[in-house]
DNA sequence: ACAGTATATTAAAATATACTAATATAAACT
DNA sequence: AGTTTATATTAGTATATTTTAATATACTGT
């Protein structure tokens, strides 16, 4: 039997899928997955506490998922370039989030971290 | 943007993807592979209790992703042809797991669905 | 009909997860 | 230095999941 891929651990396919397995975190993969957006930026679209978003982007980093960058007093999600062809291959499954990108830019209320 | 494969609801795939997020129910699906196997197999091969691999099937099962099919007293589990090309994926990345199936053969309690 | 085998279901316990509220840390600005 | 803003961490609670033990169902063979 020829596989092509590379082969991980049942363990850790299963950590990941664990970690992808929560409609929150597959929303923020969908919103990251363009560019990347600060935790208040998160927050603001998914309408979620920023306690509950940092703690999902907790888990999506420490299983390999996304990656962080600071500037200033905000810090950036990302997805990590690692784990990027399994992520590609979620994201094609999900719906297009584009417009929640869009309307974030023009809300009353939007987040000050890219003014 | 163009999206080639199908879309489904983030609730979906939140849905698959936790069924998809534990180490017993990735390596059921890794025996169901390449045959199907009843109950008794996976129990046996996996070590687990009855009860437990009866609970994960009918988990994967709701999920969409097995189906089963009786014969005698035996249920045999396969996997969802509707399901296959994510599971196809999914199991690219699992390790190959035929020397579990070769060794049921030969092992001393083996079951005797399959005699 | 009855006993045996295979599987499913139910109940209960142990563990894990998601969420909120509160607190801590870190940087920026005055 | 003190205040504000952004984020992380901790603690507590509610809910969900996994597992085991016990029971129920379905089929086979006698």
């Amino acid at each position: 039997m020829i596989r092509s891929e590379p082969q991980y651990p049942i363990s850790r396919i299963a950590e990941i899928f664990k970690v992808l397995g929560d409609q929150n975190r597959l929303h923020i993969l969908s919103l990251i997955s363009n560019q990347e957006l600060c935790v208040c930026e998160i927050t603001s679209i998914i309408g979620m506490s920023q306690s509950n978003a940092s703690q999902h982007l907790a888990k999506l980093r420490s299983a390999g998922l996304v990656k962080e960058r600071r500037s200033a007093q905000w810090i950036y999600y990302s997805l990590n370039q690692e784990a990027l062809p399994l992520i590609k291959e979620v994201l094609k499954m999900l719906p297009d989030v584009s417009h929640e990108l869009e309307r974030l830019k023009t809300q009353p209320d939007r987040p000050k971290c890219d003014t």
